[in-house]
RNA sequence: GGCCUGAUGGCGGAGCGGUUACGCAGCGGAUUGCAAAUCCGUGUAGCCCGGUUCGACUCCGGGUCAGGCCUCCA
């Protein structure tokens, strides 16, 4: 099956064909360690992750190469590791764990490679050296400046030409820029500053800088696939294609030189809002994944098209979790059977590589419930290996279906359950209505739903709303 | 000012030039001791105005509204 993805780039919808069908290669940018990662963040994990898998499912699990960097070298991190007054490798390998633990939560495979700035710093210096050796970059005051004027195609992935930025330009010049948009390869560290030798003095890379090195060091170029959140459109992806192509010998100032093919997901907003720590309505992965299972926020997440906007709200989780209910309701009903092998129905194949169309995914997901609940028996193992096939594809429905229902239970409360499911099958049994009854409204009272089905009754913890 | 999205039924959210998306909620029915779960059925949706067409939610033009980027930002 094609696989057809919207090229930022190209600015259409264009069918995927990798350099390599043995090597595969994808790059997201990842996060700057430095403090727990919000729901936002986790929208291009989760989206790439599904696209990973797809690639792999396609291409199969050996040909592709999946690499998210961590940005360990930062402003920030270097304020908060003066504020708590420790290295900065404390502050990042805390949060760089805390990250990989919450995107884990929500279901995203490991990258194939994780890249992190410290420890690239010699292809980042290499990379920065080639710029200047190609007349791409200047050195000035102990800075080296990428010189935007000698890259032709700069601003095309953004659409933008370089009097349109500089008309926009709200930023203070440094008087040391031949041009206004010549943005930071290499900057000097300020005093206390982590610092890293270079042929232009000690320093630190630029935020750009970082990317297209590790890209180059670690995938090499052209790579396939790059992603990321589309506020990097500009200036983050726009200048990376610049050091990336620029950076190479004898290069033809053609952006497919460093990255094939663009993708960049849409935003999240919270209640309508943009998400700001102003508003005060930043939510947390860490603190989501207390609330709910990690499944629930992954879905919600797959919820709209990867370039559509996203609301997030109360409600969308309330329904995802309901939707999801649905689905583990049928293969919890399927338990007893047969597990057989089976591939992933076209129409879920087909859905995906349509650009990524989760929700049409997820939809024949429920189409697929549908069918199992209501097949013939011949026709369940088939139609079960279906679905968890499909699931997979998606990174979901891969839990054990009664412990789904069963998540927010505790052994203590199992066990009470289950001593009230025992009276309550006596008192059926007695027609002994009123008792069985009253044993319900005590289950319902602890937040415990019970289905009477042929072969007893189960239970579930309550869905909230 | 420049660039870029989006506008679908109560809500979320797809495809498609003429035929059921799907989910959540609601309603009717089956089932059930009664429920729940499940199943079956059920909604004269498509921002506005033009145009193309035998026929448009779907294509084209214009408009309105909303959002994003142009500065660290998923």
């Amino acid at each position: 099956m094609k696989l057809k993805i919207n090229d930022t780039l190209k600015r259409e919808k264009t069918e995927f064909v990798p350099k390599n069908p043995e090597r595969v290669t994808m790059y997201v940018c990842g996060p700057t360690v430095y403090n727990y990662a919000h729901i936002g963040n986790a929208r291009p994990v989760v989206v790439f992750d599904v696209l990973f898998r797809l690639l792999r499912a396609l291409y199969g699990e050996q040909h592709v190469v999946y690499a998210r960097n961590i940005t360990d070298v930062d402003d920030k991190i270097n304020q908060k590791a003066i504020a708590e007054g420790v290295d900065i490798d404390i502050i990042t390998s805390k949060f760089a764990d805390i990250y990989n633990a919450d995107m884990k939560a929500l279901g995203a495979l490991e990258p194939t490679l994780q890249p992190r700035v410290t420890q690239n710093m010699n292809a980042i210096v290499a990379q920065i050296a080639a710029l200047v050796r190609n007349g791409h970059a200047y050195a000035a005051e102990g800075h080296v400046l990428f010189d935007v004027e000698s890259y032709k195609a700069y601003g095309s992935l953004s659409n933008r030409s370089l009097d349109d930025m500089i008309a926009g330009a709200r930023v203070e010049v440094a008087p040391y820029k031949k041009n206004p948009q010549d943005f930071v390869l290499w900057k000097p560290s300020k005093p206390g500053e982590p610092r890293w030798p270079s042929p232009w003095g000690e320093g630190r890379p630029g935020w750009h800088i970082e990317c297209s090195a590790m890209i180059e060091a670690n995938l090499g170029l052209p790579i396939d696939i790059h992603g990321g959140g589309h506020d990097l459109v500009f200036p983050h992806h726009e200048n990376e294609i610049a050091q990336g192509v620029c950076a190479q010998h004898g290069h033809s100032h053609n952006e497919e030189t460093y990255a094939r093919y663009w993708m960049h997901n849409g935003f999240l907003t919270m209640d309508s809002e943009k998400m700001s720590k102003s508003i005060g309505n930043v939510q947390l992965v860490h603190e989501l994944i207390k609330h709910f299972p990690g499944e629930v926020l992954r879905v919600a997440l797959l919820s709209a098209h990867y370039r559509a906007p996203l609301d997030w709200t109360q409600d969308l989780l309330t329904q995802t979790h309901k939707r999801l209910d649905g689905l583990y309701g049928a293969l919890r009903r399927a338990a007893d059977v047969e597990q057989v092998e089976a591939g992933v129905p076209d129409a879920v194949l087909e859905a995906l590589c349509d650009d990524l169309s989760t929700p049409r995914a997820l939809a024949e997901l429920s189409v697929l419930a549908n069918a199992l609940e209501t097949a013939e028996a011949a026709d369940k193992p088939r139609l079960k290996a279906q679905l968890l096939a499909a699931g997979a594809l998606l990174g979901v429905l891969q839990g054990d279906a009664d412990a789904w229902f069963k998540a927010g239970a505790d052994d203590d409360l199992t066990a009470k359950v289950e001593a009230l499911l025992v009276a309550r099958k006596e008192a059926r049994a007695a027609k002994n209505w009123a008792e069985a009854d009253r044993i319900r409204d005590e289950l319902n009272a602890l937040n415990v739903e019970v289905m009477d089905g042929p072969t007893g009754a189960t239970w579930k913890v309550k869905t909230g709303a």
